[in-house]
RNA sequence: GCCCGGAUGGCGGAACCGGUAGACGCACGGGACUUAAAAUCCCGUGGGGUGUAAACCCCGUGCGGGUUCGACUCCCGCUCCGGGCACCA
């Protein structure tokens, strides 16, 4: 019984929904299908039209098919795109597929099913579920990263930096055929070494994130998320591909200011490049003539207050400087620390350990003798590796030196005179210099800022150092022993020598057929296959080997904007003719994305296209004018959507039971699109009453136009409707306010829906806003009301300023600040008018009588402020 | 620890340049239609109070101050939440 009752309600349910519903399921596909025969979204070049370049994100294309994440962003970008073209732009609005990557070869690894298929089917899910949404992409654009003539353009940018150096003079990347050599080089190893230290891409051996299971390298930032799920990951040194971003800091960071994008991920590509202005200076090693100790510092104002020098343990000077009575002792602790470097290095406020080498360096300004340790909280890759410690005025030296008994001097004293215990903390802001009097230089009594160009000065004059910068940014890690990447185009020779392949020579195909299980060696699969690897090379004769190391997942999202100008194109990446009519004047004009990718791609696609600029192969110093990020939705009870959690959303499921372009509003409509916001299964249901209200408004119930449909003027709240509404819509697009576009989008239609009388006039001018955000049934109601040319190719209606004020306003008139009154007036009532009325008012003659008015303020349209004693 | 965001009804959010706080949606309550339900439509809904009623009053945008005729909005000092970086000299 209880069964049968539960199904005759579920059948209630299901017919009722079908009843009532407007036929989304039958005409979303109907149209999608006229759209593309009919080849609505395909763009050209066309010289003399204004330009609009919307891009998205392209994705990753899992198993798991597409999030509801993902509709969100896209679905912003569509309705600019289908905006944009409506107002007479000729429109890019491109996508396509970032397949390369170890979420698929772990996915082959299990399933045995060969990443190039697994792509191509997930390609293919992903292809559908975009065009079941009814987004505008010209698909004739279509690329796949891990399609061969696309990497074969990857592969060339890879050898373009190869064979590039920046030349510090110019600011630019330049041939490496140009690098000035020194006299006498003609050895090729030698020749080959120092353009090594040149080359934009360049091979060095380093401690890289190792994990045996997965048999390749990782990324810093892959790091964690991988030791989560049990794997294991240590450190190795291995020699890798570098790409040499560090030479473009300066430029990605003072290029920033070129850039519309959200402060946060401009604060955090700040912080990423991470820019200090200071100084090095030299502190000669006691009893080793000739060698110096360089320090990078910030403060160089604290220079008296040095009391001993620390070198990063494994500065390449340790060697030399240990004294053979404390060579156990560093040996011993720089074992320690490199075991330490597999750990975590997460223990935040680690104890502060070091081991002394003995030896002594001299202050340069007072010649005392200053004692030179080795500790890990100095670190080998930022500044010089080496510091001078400042106990009195640094944590971290205070820190240091009060764990292993060193002298504090204090040099800086608060401005305000108070005094400061030393011993206690350091004392870290800017203040007074003193105690900082040698032969020939004094701080004493000099506010920071002061002391700073003082004792500049004076290091440049007596040559005991220089005014310097320094940046966190490091060079990118750009080998992964992967297989599903592309593979780096090098030939390695049995004399040592290398080169890089040739335009004609690319794309180096990826094998198909490879064992994916890790081997268990430090090396990419690709190493086992040995036709592939030992060759003979065509252009020299010589036999050769290939590098089999792959690139990173990052590569091919890092140009795959300058693909969509000229995706067929085999001769070239991209037509540059092209390239300038759809990248002129500001690169792609609209950006959106995951700010997940706020520093990596990024930052990554910054450099790689700013190479391109110097070569004149762009025409824009950035890819991307105007960044936005949409924000994550979360699942229904707030938490972060997750299969564990039970609470993910399947676009499919939403898009059968609602439709694709209620899915579209709703994920408009859940609130400002930067922000985190939860997923609502009822919220949805409000957009389906809307969708379903406006439906009726001009189709019956048995299909047929509504009777209602008129062809009357309108009347003067009929067009004071129709233009705010215009008004509101096109201003909130052009600011991404999809919420608030749609929130008018419903006044209206509740307004119409007690219309009596609906004039086309009316409604048609409706339909077209709307059709940006719900293009199907926009396209089938303005089908139904007659018309046989899509509503997508229709101008975008303006609105009449006027027509979109209204004639009659409310305004309030307060007391002392407080609302006291409210009355109707006829909009742009004069000053005058508005205080009289205001001063008649029987509740306002209440509050004010018995006192003295001092003053009147009248704000035109909204309110009178009548201040009383 | 440092850097960036944010905090508004029962919930998601709105309020553009300092000018009616709570648009729009959800949820909830009442009503109409219906044998009944669903769907649909109408009305109400920040909290408290006075009044038969029409109305009217007080409080209210995380907390404490300030500027202003007037503050969700600006300034100073906190609390909590989210994100990023993290021994960067």
């Amino acid at each position: 019984m209880f069964v049968s009752l539960l199904s005759c309600v579920d059948m209630c349910h299901f017919s009722c929904r079908h009843c009532m519903s407007y036929p989304f399921a039958e005409i979303e596909p109907k149209w999608q299908q006229w759209w593309e025969e009919q080849g609505l979204y395909r763009s050209s070049e066309r010289p003399g039209i204004p330009k609009f370049y919307v891009l998205d994100m392209f994705p990753y294309p899992s198993a798991a098919g597409l999030h509801i994440g993902h509709p969100e962003g896209y679905t912003a970008t569509d309705i600019v795109a289908r905006y944009k073209r409506m107002r007479g732009y000729n429109v890019l609005h491109p996508m396509g597929f970032d397949a390369f990557g170890l979420p698929t070869e772990r996915y082959s690894m299990q399933t045995g099913i060969h990443p190039r298929i697994a792509t191509e089917q997930n390609v293919a899910n992903f292809r559908r579920q975009l065009k079941m949404l009814g987004f505008s992409y010209d698909w004739s654009r279509e690329i796949i990263t891990t399609d061969p003539r696309y990497y074969k353009w990857t592969q060339w940018m890879f050898t373009l930096l190869y064979n590039s150096w920046y030349d510090p003079e110019h600011q630019k990347a330049r041939p490496i055929s140009e690098l000035p050599l020194p006299a006498g080089l003609t050895d090729p190893l030698e020749l080959q070494a120092y353009q090594d230290r040149y080359r934009l891409a360049y091979l060095a051996t380093m401690p890289v994130n190792w994990c045996p299971e997965l048999g390749t390298v990782l990324a810093n930032e892959e790091v964690d998320e991988w030791r989560e799920k049990g794997y294991t990951v240590e450190q190795r040194s291995m020699q890798q591909w570098m790409l040499r971003i560090t030479a473009y800091a300066e430029r990605l960071l003072q290029d920033l200011e070129l850039l519309q994008w959200p402060e946060s991920t401009l604060e955090m590509q700040r912080n990423w490049i991470g820019k200090s202005l200071g100084a090095t200076i030299l502190f000669p090693v006691h009893g080793h003539p000739g060698l110096s100790i360089e320090v990078f510092t910030t403060r160089p104002d604290t220079l008296f207050g040095a009391t001993f020098i620390v070198l990063a343990p494994e500065h390449p000077l340790v060697e030399q400087l240990t004294t053979p009575e404390q060579r156990p002792v560093v040996e011993s602790y720089r074992q320690e620390v490199a075991q330490r470097l597999e750990r975590e290095r997460l223990e935040q406020e680690r104890p502060k350990t070091g081991a002394f080498t003995g030896s002594f360096a001299l202050h340069p300004a007072t010649g005392e003798k200053l004692p030179i340790w080795i500790a890990d909280y100095v670190l080998l890759h930022y500044g010089t590796g080496a510091i001078m410690a400042v106990p009195a005025h640094d944590e971290r030296d205070h820190a240091f030196a009060r764990a292993l008994g060193l002298p504090i001097r204090q040099v800086v004293t608060p401005v305000n005179g108070d005094s400061w215990d030393i011993t206690e903390a350091a004392f870290t802001a800017d203040g007074i210099a003193c105690n900082s009097t040698a032969e020939g230089i004094s701080l004493d009594g000099l506010p920071t800022p002061q002391a700073k160009e003082r004792i500049l000065q004076w290091l440049e004059a007596t040559g005991h150092g220089r005014r310097s910068v320094s940046y966190k940014l490091r060079d990118w890690l750009f080998s992964r022993q992967r297989y599903w990447g592309e593979p780096i185009p090098i030939l390695y020779y049995e004399d040592g020598t290398r080169r890089a392949l040739q335009l004609d020579e690319l794309p180096v195909v990826l094998p198909e057929r490879v064992a994916f299980l890790p081997t268990g060696r430090p090396e990419s699969p690709l190493a086992a296959i040995r036709e592939w690897v030992f060759i003979q090379d065509p252009k020299t004769g010589k036999p050769a080997r290939r590098e089999t190391n792959t690139m990173p997942q990052w590569a091919g999202s890092c140009w795959y904007y300058l693909r969509f100008l000229d995706p067929h194109n085999d001769a070239w990446f991209c037509d540059p003719e092209k390239e300038r009519y759809w990248m002129q004047p500001n690169g792609v004009d609209l950006y959106i994305g995951g700010a997940e990718h706020a520093v990596l791609h990024l930052l990554y696609a910054r450099f790689w296209h700013k190479v391109l600029y110097d070569y004149g192969y762009v025409s824009t110093p950035e890819p991307f004018y105007r960044l936005f990020h949409q924000g994550l939705i979360l699942g229904e009870d707030g938490r972060k959507m997750s299969k564990s959690l039970g609470n993910v959303i399947n676009p499919d499921d939403i898009v059968a039971r609602y439709g694709a372009d209620a899915l579209r509003l709703f994920e408009m409509f859940l609130g400002p699109l930067e922000a985190t916001k939860p997923w609502s299964t009822k919220g949805i249901e409000g957009i389906a009453r809307f969708l379903n209200r406006l439906w009726r408004l001009i189709v019956e119930e048995d299909g047929s136009l509504s009777p209602s449909i008129t062809d009357d003027p309108l009347t003067e709240e009929q067009e004071f409707l129709l233009h705010s509404t215009v008004k509101k819509v096109s201003e909130d697009i052009e600011a991404l306010r999809f919420n608030t576009a749609i929130a008018q989008m419903m006044v209206f239609v509740s307004e119409v829906q007690h219309m009596e009388r609906r004039p086309r006039a009316l409604l048609e001018p409706f339909l077209l806003c709307l059709a940006p955000f719900a293009p199907h049934i926009a396209e089938e109601l303005w089908h139904r009301l007659g018309h046989t040319d899509s509503i997508h190719t229709q101008r975008f209606p303006d609105y009449d300023p006027q027509k979109a004020t209204p004639r009659q306003i409310e305004v309030v008139f307060q007391v002392n600040g407080k609302v006291r009154a409210k009355a109707q007036i006829p909009f742009g009532l004069s000053e005058e008018e508005l205080r009289r009325m205001a001063l008649e008012h029987p509740n306002v003659l209440r509050f004010i009588s018995g006192r003295s008015i001092r003053q009147t303020i009248v704000i035109p349209n909204r309110l009178v402020n009548v201040v009383v004693d």
